[in-house]
DNA sequence: CCCTGATTCGC
DNA sequence: GCGAATCAGG
């Protein structure tokens, strides 16, 4: 298989969003992990949490623990790298014509105003108060994605090829569901979700006895393949 | 061991 | 440029 721009412009999108080299390398087929990761490199992406921090052993048919941590990334990419040339083909059967108009990312900048939202780690995400305990808390890890073909189920939806830099990439309903999608909203500014979606994402730190000691399922549950 | 990403280096 | 092999960390 070759680097098509389809499948660099995949590449892209799902490395960013935060997928394994491993997922990204099943999703596209006909190539490893190594050659994923190798790509990303050649084209300046990269330097993601490297030797993976949080994330649980979820290898094969088990769906567990989010994997939604961008945490503060402050450190971008030391390296200038190939400023990745976007020349944007077209050639797109049917995608929907997601705008390519971005660029590099902007490095996070936490927001030097307001409540300081504190991000905990990947992998465990801090509950509120058992009274505001929203129930379906659940940056669902896309495991499987979703055919980047249009269906009629997520048509107007933001479906991974719709990901960019500046919309809500929180996850609803389950990859490899028909409808699953992205919220799409704008994000809040240096964080990979919109406002809404930052606050069940980053939630405060409570001392540990304030804290619920039997986290309940973070999502619907195990799911079956 | 399993997993992860990073890097190297022959092709 | 590509990616297997290798390295390094959890």
């Amino acid at each position: 298989m070759s680097w098509t721009d389809e499948r660099i412009e995949t590449l892209r999108k799902m490395w960013d969003s935060g997928l394994t080299a491993t997922q990204i390398a099943e999703e596209l087929g006909g190539v490893s992990r190594n050659a994923v990761i190798g790509k990303a490199h050649r084209l300046g992406l990269a330097s993601r949490p490297s030797p993976v921090k949080a994330n649980a052993p979820e290898a094969k048919a088990t769906p567990t623990a989010p994997a939604a941590a961008p945490a503060s990334a402050p450190a971008p990419a030391p390296r200038p790298a190939a400023p990745a040339p976007r020349a944007a083909a077209p050639a797109a059967p049917a995608a929907p014509p997601a705008e390519a108009s971005d660029a590099d990312d902007t490095p996070p900048a936490p927001r030097p105003d307001g409540p300081v939202l504190r991000s905990v780690g990947p992998g465990g995400f801090i509950r509120q108060n058992p009274g505001e305990q929203a129930p379906p808390i659940a940056p669902a890890p896309p495991r499987r994605l979703v055919p980047a073909k249009p269906s009629k189920e997520i048509e107007g939806k933001t479906t991974l090829l719709d990901l960019n830099d500046r919309i809500c990439k929180w996850p609803l309903g389950h990859p490899g569901e028909p409808d699953f999608h992205f919220c799409g909203d704008k994000v809040n500014p240096g964080f990979p979700y919109c406002v809404e979606h930052c606050g069940h994402a980053y939630q405060a730190q409570l001392p540990r006895r304030d804290r619920r000691p039997p986290p309940p399922l973070p999502y619907g549950g195990p799911r079956v393949r």
